[in-house]
DNA sequence: TATGAATGAGAGTTCATTCAT
DNA sequence: TATGAATGAACTCTCATTCAT
């Protein structure tokens, strides 16, 4: 019997990590971090407790490449929309991605908000944290001013905390919060209402 | 040495319960429920472990009555509020309060928010949780109704969004944040402006 | 009930702390420090895996107790030999001593032994170990000058080796070794021999 | 690409044999056996964990295997000495191939201690390195004899301690100990001394 | 012959909780 | 009321060994 080739056994590698990495943003979602035990991941996604550790060298490890994944679409994201030059349909477009992509993933949403208000994880997840908020803040800041706004840096902070708001109240209701009707009234408040 | 009379031992037990259940908040903020070790209360309080467990069963029982303490400073400002008439009046002394009481107690306010996103602590916490939110939610929709909205229910949707984002933005940022400016903001959208 | 007086937490202490040391550098000594687990040290000290970590932070920590214990045996020996005026007497006095110790502490030196062979162990553990050689080594020179030798290094070189050997061989071999005729050989040679 | 022939395989696994021994004694001697894994052998050697596997069955033989080598050589070297009649030219050739060969060999001295002090390891390796001091002892025993030594047997254990002596200490110090001018008067006093 | 994914027992360590005093 | 010694279960992590390919 010959052996594996390097493909089959990278093409082994990577399911099994993203097996593994789904499971633990599942779990970590749920019932936190510190919570969660590297026991209970492995036993969820049916592998035995060493193997996750031919992986990922830690726990925290674990979370740091969950938390990269997550910040690499952020900036998939973040690239598309600056191609949209009309600051209006980008605002809406970032609203629509916005609501879509915390509906697909709200695991992701979840664990974010958990870690940012858990500081003693570390500094390296840390970072991977702050990154983001700012991203949205400057976003809203420049599509304010091309519309011209008076004040587009306090109406930014606005419409990011009316935004963060209703994600935060959508991640603790799930189905019993309004969330299209929401979006819609963001939407005709930040957008469409201007002129 | 006299014995004690049962009102001074009566004193050193509340003392002595305050003591502990400032500490612990102080820590579970910090460092996170789960990441704080009773241990390690009981050394900041310069308490012993044996004795923080004549005062609380469990670790669990500790962090049920800080919220329960919270609860209660909740409901008395809801009273407090429910005595003034004009609608008007009562939103503008409701975000008065919040905003101070946030400032006042930005402990109380990040553990909560970890808590809510740390679901399995345990049911009976999940239920001191779930209070609130709806209290801000049915006390803004009166207002609203109050104040001849047409839609008061989205429009409480909306200005709890915006509160809580708010709010969220500031522990996260502490005096980064311009706290003051939104507030300010907040009053003049949800009350000032509307006729 | 009262409590117990902070001598009799001490008493307690003190008494558990030499029990799990004692234990510990048997079957550091019999097994070597990589080999002996934390579980065996309790289970044959009597008491739980948990309770040596109040005393102790770690594994390393027992290992750093039990070694500085020893050097201050030595430290002790070599300060009571200073006084001795007379160099062969000196010497003399010091051949009888290590003798004597080697026999009554066959276990501090296959610890030894084994930990200066097995540099893994860690930074601080080494620098103690590097200590008492040299202490050897220059406590000889002192001697044999005084005596006129005329290269008194090498001659002291010469002595710490035989001398060395001599204890290596005895706790390889134990009672099969003839340590006490060695002994007088190793006196007669270094000692009477010289005028 | 013709099939190998056997010959071919039996070089390979020759050289596969060899390179992962001088690896793993290498590591062995650096960290201690029980300090090395197998995983760090393999990687180190260049191979595969399952193929150390397919030359040795478990990890304690791979170090059998070692100290076996080491067994052979000496063998050698005492069969070697045994063939020179006069016994002071034996005795001076000892003392030359030992001091050459711990020069050489550091890394197989070194083991062989830290084994010897922590027997925990196993009976197989146990007997292996007993045999070796006996063999240094009965040599010296037998040369003194031919020398006329009135207590050739005193001799030969105090000559054994010196020498090993030596040993241990060149291989704690390094280039620091003086080895060759212990060499040199380890000679002198043993060999040319004594008419 | 050769690979490395996979396992599971056991390592060191932490910690909520109990209890004798 | 008050102490902290003591426990044991559960934690994160390591590693010799097996096995399908």
């Amino acid at each position: 019997m010959s052996p594996r080739t390097p493909q089959q056994f990278e093409e082994i590698r990577t399911r099994r990590i993203d097996q593994i990495k789904q499971t633990a943003l599942r779990l970590f979602a749920e019932r936190g971090y510190t919570n969660t035990s590297v026991s209970a991941i492995a036993r969820e996604a049916g592998v035995s407790k060493g193997l996750m550790y031919n992986y990922f060298n830690s726990k925290e490890e674990l979370l740091h490449a969950i938390l990269e994944d997550a910040l690499a679409l952020n900036l998939e994201l973040v690239t598309r929309l600056q191609s949209v030059s009309d600051p209006k349909d980008r605002l809406r477009q970032a609203i629509e991605a916005v609501f879509t992509h915390v509906q697909q993933h709200v695991d992701y949403w979840r664990l974010f908000i958990s870690l940012a208000f858990q500081p003693a994880v570390s500094g390296i997840v840390q970072r991977v944290l702050d990154h983001m908020p700012q991203a949205v803040i400057d976003f809203a800041i420049e599509a304010f001013r091309q519309m011209g706004h008076v004040d587009p840096e306090r109406d930014a902070w606005f419409f990011a905390a009316a935004l963060d708001g209703m994600l935060m109240h959508y991640l603790q209701l799930g189905s019993r919060y309004p969330l299209a009707e929401m979006q819609r009234y963001l939407m005709v408040h930040f957008v469409d209402s201007t002129e």
